[in-house]
DNA sequence: CAGTGGTCTAGACCACTGC
DNA sequence: CAGTGGTCTAGACCACTGC
């Protein structure tokens, strides 16, 4: 049983909760809470910070959902053994690769206005006669063609042209346009690569490939953007972790 | 803005919040909470049903961590437009066929008792010299393979046969066996079949398949599991509803 | 400015676990 | 039986939004 220092600022506008678990994480992180290690009890650990039970406890809420403590009634909290972690989050390729450290660059082979088809309009919940931009990219690392993209997004936000999504990433554009993402549903799956997609990826036809589908629903309940993803299986897989609700 | 009616049951075991998350829930797939309708604020939610803010909240939090609504400080919480929801839950194969009233089949292939490789060691977090069982099956449906499944189980928890694991799935004999899991670290790529993946799913060869490795841990800190499955991707897909943390 | 969700406190009672 | 996490109450103050 590992006796926990943190540092906590009751004047920062950081959440205490989220200070906490960001505390505890980095400890995590650091080793000073091993693998398998227990956690003091959360009462004691709420009165040596000086915070409410409910608010310590929101804090470990956070850590159990990110899978890095597992907790038991009547029993306690322990860390988990280590291991890669990574939430599937609700961001775009471009920032997971930004993120990564990586540099990644985008190629815009067309940005189209066109009318929306029927399957269009019910992923995005479109009326009739409604209007979509149409844009396909090609996404790649380090000059190796990584993903083509194809999504249609819908034209009340934002004006969308070649020239700024070459520079910026569809979601950092639809941001900065005041959409506040809140959730998306997606589906992975797989398929073989046909003429075109071995083309514009560099690999072979026949090639494994990874297909990603997804809807965003931003803040006010809208389906803002539906898109169509393929990867090089070889260059890039979904990693998660699942936490039982 | 829809007057919300719920039956709670003080009486029942079931929380509170809970019960008012499942009724809202019930709202929105009966219709009686349109897509795109507000809910009232929770402060007149909590008085009207008679509970705190907290345990109103609580439910809300929930709803919105499954993708039902949305919320925003100022604002209110709206109903997302409906669409397909699927959480992706810490079940398996076995699990999600037969909640979908499909009637899924198993046939072992193999189960072994055999010393514990360096990378099946490192994932279970067990010491040098440790054994495991390796487990190999097909799942089908309705007489089509649909999934090849390799896994390796700790073995200090349960013996493993052929005969027990022909019957039920290895997470209900696990869990059977005391297992709570909490949380699953897995990865979902895409591969070609090759000759024996091919002989198995009954599908040729370069075939796009997808993958999924994952490895489960429980209650106890204890990983349990891990396995590495491929699917037929004309057969299967992984579905799920990604929330802003 | 009124209305909304977000954070936080200081408790209470309970269910479950392992000895 | 002692120790732990799970649920619930009844408030307070605040930040943000849209008019």
């Amino acid at each position: 049983m590992v006796r926990l220092d943190l540092n906590i600022d009751r004047t920062s506008p950081v959440p205490l909760y989220h200070q906490v678990a960001q505390g505890i994480e980095s400890a995590i992180h650091s080793g000073a809470l091993a693998p398998g290690s227990r956690l003091e009890n959360e009462i004691d650990l709420a009165a040596r910070f000086s915070l409410s039970r409910p608010t310590m406890r929101k804090a470990m809420d956070e850590l159990v959902r990110s899978g890095l403590v597992v907790r038991k009634r009547g029993v306690g909290t322990q860390v988990v053994a280590s291991q890669v972690r990574r939430n599937l989050e609700l961001s775009s390729l471009f920032d997971d690769l930004q993120h990564s450290g990586k540099r990644p660059t985008t190629e815009v082979l067309s940005v189209a206005h066109i009318d929306a088809d029927d399957v269009t309009r019910e992923a995005l919940q479109l009326p009739q006669g409604a209007r979509v931009y149409q844009i396909s990219r090609v996404r790649s690392m380090d000059g190796k063609p990584l993903a083509l993209m194809e999504n249609l997004v819908r034209d009340d936000i934002v004006d969308l042209d070649e020239e700024s999504l070459s520079e910026r990433g569809l979601y950092e554009i639809l941001r900065a346009a005041g959409v506040n993402f809140r959730l998306a549903n997606q589906r992975i799956g797989a398929v073989t690569a046909n003429e075109q997609q071995a083309r514009l990826l560099k690999t072979t036809v026949g090639a494994a490939l990874v297909t990603m589908e997804r809807t965003a629903v931003d803040d006010q309940g809208r389906s803002v953007e539906t898109g169509r993803h393929v990867y090089r299986a070889d260059a890039y897989s979904f990693e998660m972790t699942l936490v039982q609700r």
